[in-house]
DNA sequence: CTCGTAGGCGTACGTCGTACGCTTAAGCGT
DNA sequence: ACGCTTAAGCGTACGACGTACGCCTACGAG
């Protein structure tokens, strides 16, 4: 055998989390991460195949520490928001990732992993067949759009100070100056409140889940 | 005054949206739309300033048709609903720039109207201060994140399939094989519904919409 | 010590957005 | 009718991007 490697993937995941922490989304180019790591842009290519495959591991390296195991809380509910609130904590400190994490969510073990959970916890509450579907795809949707929120047109963002000062639209620049008292993290556990009250409860159309 | 423009910004807008449906989103350069158009690449900046520019009329022109007029329906949920399926229906037909849609919605008019429409069915319903926010944001959120789904990774999509094969995530597997059998359409109303129904019961510490 | 293998890198190509400056067509005042 | 003014339209060029290709070289097995 020749030459060991002298990158553990995790050092190049690292670096490209680095790289869009500090510049952005826009920032994680081949040579940002190759100059990060103090060598030239092709011998990246000797850890990758291409861009897509340093994404999935960025992907992967940002939810590194999440804990997939099932939460141990007495309802059901609280146990999806646990999981929840899980993956928002490792995201939330790298906020500018999240577009990549959402693009390779169906390719990420950690996330399949999670999602797992999130099932046989629904599976648990009574959610079967196109019902446990659509809870499963209702809150993922919403997981993902409000962190998509979060990082691009926050509440106290500059998109929403700009609305606040529209007098066009009256009721929007209302909610927008209403807007300011709302902190990141209770917009996230309302929103999630909204999500889940809708969920413990039954649709007119399908079996929903066991009474409580 | 000399020479009149011979574009009408529109036509700039169908045609930078004709190569997003056939190309994909990758597929939008100015070089590909000045084809579309028959004019030189640099023709296009003496109508939009940069790419940005172009994308936000994009956005604007997929909504052009979009009714924001306040809903009839009898109970505000059905409003919101009615709303929010108004959106998906222009937005339908043009899967691939749904992302545009999303980065644009703080500057685009026609949605600031639709939110506006919005925000009025939720104060008459009884939200007032921080709820109607988090209201607000936590509908917009799930209609975001959904609209997402629905083109990355839908139901039908190879993602999916992968995960039904899958035996490492067997829960994961047996919801994605359910999945087959659950429309688009019906994914995205009852996921709406879940919300809605969230939405319509108030919170534990909020004071929530007006009993019905 | 030698040699095969794979790590690391330099160069180069095609693509992108777009700055800059030229050419040219069209409406106006005469 | 005719030029003049002004902006439409375009050609060229630059820097940044992802990455194909091929070279040089450090290392561990024999």
């Amino acid at each position: 055998m020749p030459r060991a490697r002298s990158l553990h993937p995790d050092r190049l995941a690292a670096a490209a989390l680095a790289v869009i922490d500090r510049d952005g989304l826009p920032g994680l180019t081949m040579r940002a991460v190759a100059t990060e790591l103090g060598m030239s842009t092709m011998a990246l290519y000797r850890y990758v195949a291409d861009r897509a495959e340093l994404e999935l591991l960025v992907t992967d390296w940002c939810l590194r520490d999440l804990d997939t195991s099932p939460p141990g809380d007495p309802h059901w509910t609280d146990q999806i928001k646990t999981l929840a609130l899980r993956v928002r904590d490792q995201v939330g400190p790298h906020p500018q990732a999240i577009p990549l994490l959402i693009a390779n969510r169906q390719r990420s073990r950690i996330l399949l992993r999670w999602s797992e959970s999130v099932v046989t916890v629904l599976a648990a509450a009574g959610f079967t067949g196109a019902n446990r579907v659509i809870a499963l795809r209702g809150l993922v949707g919403y997981l993902n759009g409000a962190l998509l929120q979060g990082q691009l047109g926050a509440l106290a963002g500059p998109g929403t100070e700009v609305i606040a000062a529209q007098s066009d639209f009256p009721m929007m620049a209302e909610t927008a100056r209403a807007a300011r008292a709302v902190s990141a993290d209770r917009e996230f556990a309302g929103g999630l409140d909204i999500v889940l009250r809708g969920l413990s409860r039954s649709g007119p159309g399908g079996a929903g889940p066991a009474p409580s």
